[in-house]
DNA sequence: GATACAATCCAATTGTGGTTGAAATATTGC
DNA sequence: GCAATATTTCAACCACAATTGGATTGTATC
C-alpha cells in the first residue's frame, strides 16, 4: 500500500517544516558551518541551535565534525547523499504528471459506497 | 534578506508536514476527489477531512468545485500550477549544487564574531 | 590541578496545531 | 413550508514540539 519512501518523506517534511531549521540549512548550504556564527547570524541561543541541529542530524540531513586543531569547535555540514534522496523523493511524490482526472465512483449519480455502484438516478 | 520564495516554502512545508494531509494529496492525485470516498478510504470523520482540505485550499494546493447536478457534493482537485511552483521552489532550495565548502571566518584561528555585524543591529 | 570556553543535556514552561463532538450552513426533494 | 443529505464551522480538549534557563560534559590553556 504505502511505499516506505512516503513515510520517510513525511518524517523529513516534519523536520523541515520549521522556519529556523530552514534558515540553518540555508546557511549550512552557503558555507556557514560554525555553531557560534550561526548563533550570531540567526540571533538564537546556542543551546537552541544545538537542539535544532540535533533534530537535523537525527534525520540524516546534516553531519557533524570536530575541529582538528581545537576539538571544542564543531562544524556541521549537509549530508549530500541524503539531500539528493530527499530531493528525488519529493519530486517523485509531487510530480504533476501523477495527477489523474477524477474517477466518478462517488457522487449524485453513483452510490457513495465503492461496492454497490449500481443505482438509478 | 529573505527572498519571498523561502517564506512561501516554509509555509508550504508546514502544511505538508502532516501524514493525513499527505495521504489526502496522494488520493487526490490518484483521482479520488469525492469527499465521502476520502472519508471511507482514510477512515476519518468528515469534519476532519474538511478541516485538512481547508488548510490545503488556503495554501493554494487544492481547488474546490461543486457538482453541477447536485451542489451538495463538492470535489477537490490538485492546483497544478501551484504544485509545479512548489516542486520548483523545493528543488531550487534543496539543490545539492548549492552546497558550498566551509568558509572559515570562525573557529580557533579567527575571531568568532564577524566584524561587519558589530556596527549595525 | 584549576580555570575558561564551546557545546550539549536536562527539566520545566509555553504555544501551536490536530482532534473531537455538536451546532450551523447550504442545497435538494417532498 | 418541512425533512433529509453533504459539508462546514465552532468551541473545547489534548498532545507534541519549540523555547527557556540552568546544569553538565568535554577540551584547551595556564
Amino acid at each position: 500500500m504505502e511505499q516506505p519512501t512516503t513515510h520517510q518523506l513525511a518524517h523529513w517534511l516534519k523536520v523541515l517544516a520549521e522556519p529556523r531549521r530552514l534558515q540553518i540549512l540555508n546557511l549550512l548550504m552557503a558555507g556557514v558551518q560554525c555553531n557560534c556564527e550561526l548563533g550570531t547570524q540567526l540571533d538564537m541561543a546556542p543551546n537552541l541551535i544545538s537542539h535544532h541541529l540535533s533534530v537535523l542530524r537525527k534525520a540524516g540531513l546534516v553531519e557533524v565534525e570536530r575541529d582538528a586543531v581545537d576539538a571544542r569547535w564543531v562544524y556541521y555540514a549537509i549530508n549530500r547523499p541524503n539531500l539528493e534522496a530527499l530531493n528525488a523523493t519529493f519530486t517523485a511524490f509531487f510530480d504533476p504528471a501523477r495527477i489523474q482526472p477524477r474517477q466518478p465512483n462517488c457522487g449524485p449519480q453513483t452510490a457513495c459506497e465503492p461496492d454497490d455502484a449500481v443505482t438509478t438516478r
